[in-house]
DNA sequence: CTGAAAGCGCTAACAC
DNA sequence: GTGTTAGCGCTTTCAG
């Protein structure tokens, strides 16, 4: 491989005088510079990327840290944070931290191989967040609480939004809700359920244990537990899924046993991902604002960088939208006169 | 921030008995590698990830590179592709190509940070390509046909496809089918629509020209054109969309007009992106094997990697997924009868 | 305008 | 076992 050094000889210059020429420095001679370009495309010279980083002490490259790469919920997310880097003149690079301790991220995490990071990963500890986060290393979190020196984070309401669910159905005049949540230790799913508890307290509605159910945040997870409270007979009228994913596989079940939603049971999700609104019936759903959370964990990023002052942690609103999913009793019970 | 010198001097140890024993030589006695780990974490010490791969001239980390990091088409293929960087020991990084010459992707391929490449970004050149792939820095090109030094490349068998969907059509008894094609600059379209042409012609059948129509692979093209064709009056019995988009576009052009899919007009997609098993009428569709070709690029990746003798081209297979979206002719008039 | 030289932080001979 | 040292390839003073 070529280095610089070779560019240097064959066009007969200082290493020096090679690098300014290369980097489009105005005080080499324009014959020089161009004798030097001649030099480097003949040698198909590359310039070694870490070379540079490790001189300049700086990657101009921010790390987006996925549980998942391949999950399909993080389009927006993606998306939004890359227009934010983009336009800050920096490049994006996405990584998984899948595998833990072990992972891709948490390396990229302490071995500094990026100027900052948004991290949007359940199984990185608050702990190696807390180690590698500093002034001069700043990490967004999202969707977790932790903070510390150069750690931000940014989460979405996540009580208001299972509040939200569960007041929509309560409106709709459903009694018996069922909730499935996803796994017991997930953040998210606690706030979900809390919010599910205040409206069902509110208005003066019992939570049924045998309609507590855990689908682990996965499809599959929704379809079998769904199957399973039906085979137990009594039916609530209405479930709140802890996810779209969830409640997409719930569908499937309700309608394998010939019930039909929303004309038997309504159904709500969480998420809006994007099979949402295509499935059958459209899913009703708490939206969650990944494009502006995307945008604003770029841009709070983008400021520590810059040193200037953010607060340290965010939370985002979130919203109702309404497909065919839900029906209201006093419909349902019209249709079957 | 502390470097391993400082990690030395606080230890009361040799620079290379620090890195030794932080990388856990065996060759240290064990009471100085616990002193060593000690002054590391009183120190707070990371170790410089560039400087390593400076210095080791590898970096133990392989790029795939997508158009647009936000796709949600892709993700299959990255879970595979991560799946057997995993199983080999590497990291994976996932970046965009947004921006073109001056992206992230290109400036990773330029700048060798990483030790090889996947790369399905029709916007890269081939030209960045051939320049910057070489027997030590092996790139695996999807859905192109480019080879060079130390680059190969994966293709799927549009044509194939084309021709499956088109001859599907066709025995479902179809006479009269539109394409609905994609970027005129396609390689991918053009192969689908080569596909098409040989299926009609081999049926004796013929390309109307006015059904011929670009809908640029996006939902919304697909949309449009299918509402131009249906005000035009005279319609095909049957369209073969050339991608999966466009179709859902076009469904809900079709259904708009209060024409039904399948028994007015039968669709036909390409690709089998998630949503089209979710939609209404599900999609009949050409699968593209997206989790082989992910795992087929990885394995070569390595191959390469490793200085193993590859082929420098690969054409999969594509087959048809059967859903609703088609129906024969005779079944349509015997229903109308 | 060009050249010599000092490191960035780390690894890996090599010598003790 | 441990210490010394020579770079990896580049940028960037500082002299000339």
């Amino acid at each position: 491989m070529a280095t610089i050094k070779d560019v240097a000889k064959l066009a007969g210059v200082a290493i020096s005088t090679a690098s300014y020429a290369l980097s489009g420095d105005r005080r080499v001679a324009a014959k020089t510079k161009e004798k030097v370009l001649e030099a480097a495309k003949q040698l198909n010279y590359r310039k070694n990327g870490f070379a540079m980083d490790l001189k300049r002490s700086r990657t101009n490259t921010i790390a987006l840290i996925l549980t998942d790469l391949s999950g399909p919920y993080y389009s927006e997310l993606i998306r939004s944070v890359q227009d934010v880097a983009l336009s800050n003149g920096y490049d994006l690079v996405a990584c998984s931290s899948m595998g833990g301790k072990e992972s891709t991220a948490v390396k990229f995490l302490r071995e500094k191989r990026v100027d900052g990071a948004i991290v949007l990963a359940h199984n990185i500890t608050d702990e190696v967040l807390l180690q590698t986060a500093s002034s001069n290393f700043p990490i967004v979190a999202m969707d977790r609480v932790t903070t510390g020196e150069g750690l931000i984070s940014i989460v979405v309401d996540g009580e208001l939004g299972g509040y939200k669910a569960t007041r929509h159905l309560i409106d709709h005049g459903h009694q018996s809700i069922a909730f499935v949540s996803g796994p017991a230790n997930s953040y998210d799913n606690m706030l979900r359920y809390q919010g599910y508890l205040r409206a069902m307290h509110e208005a003066g509605l019992e939570e049924k244990a045998k309609w507590r159910l855990s689908g682990n945040f996965v499809r599959d997870g929704g379809y079998k537990v769904t199957k399973m409270m039906m085979m137990q007979g009594e039916l609530p009228s209405a479930i709140f899924y802890g996810n779209d994913e969830m409640a997409i596989g719930g569908i499937k079940a309700i309608e394998e046993e010939s019930y039909s939603v929303p004309d038997d049971i309504s159904v709500i999700g969480f998420d809006d991902i994007q099979l949402a609104e295509y499935i059958n019936p459209p899913l009703t759903t708490i939206r969650q604002p990944m494009h502006e959370s995307g945008s604003l964990a770029g841009h709070l990023l983008f400021q520590m960088l810059n040193d200037q002052e953010v607060n340290d942690s965010y939370k985002l609103k979130v919203e109702l939208v309404e497909r065919k999913s839900v029906k209201s009793v006093e419909e349902v019970s019209k249709s079957l006169i």
